[in-house]
DNA sequence: CCTCATCATGATGCATACATTCTACGGATG
DNA sequence: CATCCGTAGAATGTATGCATCATGATGAGG
């Protein structure tokens, strides 16, 4: 399942991680739990199917099943984890199919977003763009470079003053972000690059374009990593005789 | 701010109606309280800006305040409630710019469903919405018809088979259903007639078209609408001195 | 008369404990 | 030997009670 192939000590290292991170910005339980456990599974330290029983956080937290319950149904709604009334609650998984839903879903949105930003870009805005954009082309870790690179996106779009366009897109860019990790590693920062020269300049139709191909290549390579994947673990039950 | 000026004897007539309705379907206690409350405000009697009071709810229901707050997060996530820590819930307010984001969107997802859906259409599909545009075009009460009306687009969009897209849709149908009774009643039946025609033969841009035309018109009278209660509103504070 | 600090009130956030429901294991039966 | 049923275990759903925080009233000071 795990597709790092951390060790559990590892998973655990990294969890606590994650958790003291989280513990400095929230305050309320929820929050700390809702945080955490979101970057827990778009890190992957919590993969697809794995359950996540209430009183097990609870504890891993330091706190009730309460708050814990309630961050859970905070995850169900962005999508990253499903529930079943007394069965609990499970990471969810990507398959190809989903990975197409979403980026087709994207490439609405998103182009939309720019085509509605673009007219409104104050030289403030491009200043802070240009910020944004450095620290994502300066990033070390692929982690800091993925960060980084939400923040570019989420002040470009922002700028829209469209609060449901916008949380509609950080929503459907955190859901493949999992996969994103391992599926398309440093692959093109140049497209970033192309792509804020025609939002500079303030040419729509460029940017979209930009933006459009990008994702369709990208998802084509997501879903045939997914395709391979699901293949191997098909023949690994094979094997096995699962 | 009742709208439709219910008297309370009245809201709470109503709000048992619901409640009533509700515990037949629900099985959980929080299923209960989140389709009665989602109700309550799609059908006005809980007006924008209420104050929902856990405690309060939680006697109404007859529950604890458990279910109460866990309903209440999934509305929140739903659009219709908002609500700050220490501060409670309230139910949201649609101003002129708020509509005229949500019909934009609508526009937007609901065309692209269409495009995905039509082809995809089979005799089967074709029959079921024979029956419910029927249903539709029959309908007796506002209530009644917009119900109906719902359950005609949904069972459309469903076609395309991709869960994300549909949910986004309904999630923005049911934020605008609150103003749709009263900006526009009865306004136009033929416009359905006119779209299920096109889809009937498969014209994907002829039914877009329709879609996206009427969309535009039902946005200016909301937002005429809207803007012309805010008015009121100012005024009638002015005059009383509030 | 107006402004600011203090405290009482009420509502939310959370912890503990009990009720309900799903699941899995063991044994009986065809 | 396979299948079905009953029961034990565990996990979720809910209720009650306490701790914490926001809000509004009250009174002192300028």
């Amino acid at each position: 399942m795990e597709v790092e192939r951390l060790s559990r000590d590892d998973q655990n290292a990294k969890l606590a991680e994650i958790i003291a991170a989280a513990r400095q910005q929230n305050v309320t339980a929820q929050e700390l739990v809702l945080a955490s456990v979101r970057n827990a599974i778009l890190s992957g330290v919590m993969g697809p199917g794995a359950r996540l029983r209430q009183e097990e956080l609870a504890e891993v937290f330091g706190t009730s099943r309460i708050p814990v319950r309630e961050a859970l149904r905070a995850l169900e709604y962005e999508g990253l984890v499903a529930s079943e009334p007394h069965r609990g609650f499970t990471v969810t998984a990507l398959d190809a199919d989903d990975v197409e839903e979403v980026y087709d879903l994207r490439i609405l949105l998103e182009s939309e977003a720019v085509r509605l930003a673009l007219p409104l870009l104050t030289d403030d805005d491009l200043e802070d763009l240009e910020q944004l954009f450095q620290a994502m082309q300066s990033a070390e870790s692929p982690d800091q470079q993925l960060a980084s690179r939400e923040r570019f996106y989420l002040r470009l779009y922002s700028v829209t003053g469209r609060p449901r366009l916008v949380g509609l897109i950080v929503r459907l860019r955190q859901e493949v972000a999992r996969v994103l990790r391992w599926a398309t590693i440093q692959h093109s920062s140049s497209i970033h690059e192309h792509f804020f020269e025609a939002v500079r300049v303030g040419d729509a139709d460029r940017a979209v374009a930009h933006l459009s191909g990008h994702y369709r290549r990208v998802a084509i390579l997501i879903r045939r990593y997914i395709k391979e994947a699901e293949a191997r673990e098909r023949a690994d039950r094979r094997t096995r005789g699962g």
